[in-house]
DNA sequence: ACTTTCGAAACTTTCGAAAACCTGTTTACA
DNA sequence: TGTAAACAGGTTTTCGAAAGTTTCGAAAGT
């Protein structure tokens, strides 16, 4: 009948700002889903570190063709969840503490610098999501490795959702996506956490949570900063393999100069 | 034939270092040669911002199948130089002042971290390919819009060979990687000031060069910031379209081949 | 005069198969 | 016995066409 005039509300108004880079494709189509459960699969170590992804056990397992398939990897790739060598196919993406150090390092400039902006442009609608965000990741409570893998991948998208939630109001487009893309980088090291550190940390979602609806840009910052640095260390004293450095590609032939 | 087995002296060696994010996919294959293409055409403004692609153009243009523009383009769109819709295909990524100054402001920061890393992890190498970009860049001067597009090209060229020398010893392979995204993203901007700036500045890139070699961090740093900061204002104020918002969508039909 | 409906053209998306490629093994030859 | 070329199997890469959407314009209706 006639066309509806009502625009829908958006909880938070990122519309007007500048012009950014695009963090998904398309909200439908097959590539985008495709795309969607292999990054999943990668950052939850379903497809492992390093793993050669043929064609042949990728079209079974994501039935698919061999096109769409290629295209999603070609965008894994781009996110650095993927690699590819001339001719010879795609892998996974290798870890290491190194590699981890080195991602957390620029983490915690992008998140910090994101989170104070987002503090100072904060409005009622963001402080609701971060209450509501961090209520339901609260409600779950940080996983132990005998705790089934549907709580821990449930809590690894609810801590992701209040993480996003805590700079959704930052005005830079491009420190938002790159921070996006770090963040799901270390999600892949959270998932090894999960599964083998057994020491509990304080509550630091919590105290992260009250300095940002208290608006101290100060002790936010610095909170996140030691979340972030917490993370790593635990990671590299408690996930085995982590330890020294991990990653051993055998495939590795003119690495020298 | 014998194989041959003398190894290909790298100037920098980065292999050893920690595992980073992938900026190539593949050195032959046809797909990269059309992605090193349309990477240049977007980045030269021969495809211009907002122009909707078509697959039947970008075929007769590149001389290539679907399929291998498709995975070019999705490797555009996650570097952001390009976007795609829902069943509405593909467009080169927009461009506004608002945008230069987000990436910028970036960029600053991205750039003297990987300096002030590379000046204190320099070696000969690094030295003497500095001087030697440098020595390139200088013999053509800063092309004027009166200049043939090829020299503009050759400059823009050398410019970025000069830049990515300065920091090619930093050890931080993701600060590397997002700064050589923003590198290229603030091409597009350095080549519309080429064709419509008549203003002249320092030799920025003089100062640039000897500051860094004598390893004077802060200077350096400070001189890159600033570097950085006058082309943003110099685009601010002298490119047309620019001033305002720009990213006019002129649907022309196709740019001549 | 304006809106809505319908249909055709243009375009995008997906697919499967042919061609090219790499790898490891066998075979020929010195 | 050692080296190198030839082969075979499995994979990757590329392509063109079928299937599915969107867009545009004309005709019908209000």
């Amino acid at each position: 009948m006639a066309k509806i005039l009502k625009m829908p509300v958006e909880i938070v108004d990122r519309s007007p700002a500048t012009t950014a880079p695009q963090d998904v494709l398309r909200e439908d189509a097959a590539t985008f889903e495709v795309l969607r459960q292999m990054r999943e699969d990668i950052l939850c170590c379903v497809l492992k570190p390093d793993q050669r992804l043929r064609f042949g056990e990728l079209r079974q397992r994501y039935d698919t063709s061999v096109g769409t398939l290629r295209e999603a990897l070609s965008h894994l790739v781009s996110e650095g969840l993927a690699r590819t060598e001339a001719g010879r196919g795609f892998s996974v993406a290798p870890i290491s503490l190194a590699d981890f150090l080195d991602l957390s390092e620029l983490r915690v400039y992008l998140e910090t610098r994101t989170l104070a902006d987002a503090i100072r442009n904060g409005t009622d609608a963001w402080e609701a999501e971060i209450v509501s965000s961090y209520f339901l990741l609260s409600k779950l409570g940080k996983p132990t490795p005998d705790d089934p893998v549907s709580l821990k991948r449930e809590w690894g998208k609810r801590h992701k959702r209040f993480h996003d939630a805590l700079v959704a109001t930052c005005t830079s487009p491009w420190s938002l996506h790159f921070r996006s893309e770090l963040f799901d980088q270390a999600r892949r090291y959270h998932w090894l956490t999960m599964i083998h550190a057994r020491s509990r940390r304080r509550n630091e979602h919590l105290e992260l949570r009250d300095a940002v609806l208290a608006r101290d840009v100060d002790l936010a910052c610095s909170l996140i900063e030691r979340h972030i640095r917490n993370t790593v260390e635990q990671a590299g004293s408690e996930v085995p393999g982590l330890t020294l450095h991990a990653a051993n590609a055998r495939s590795s032939r003119r690495t020298k100069g």
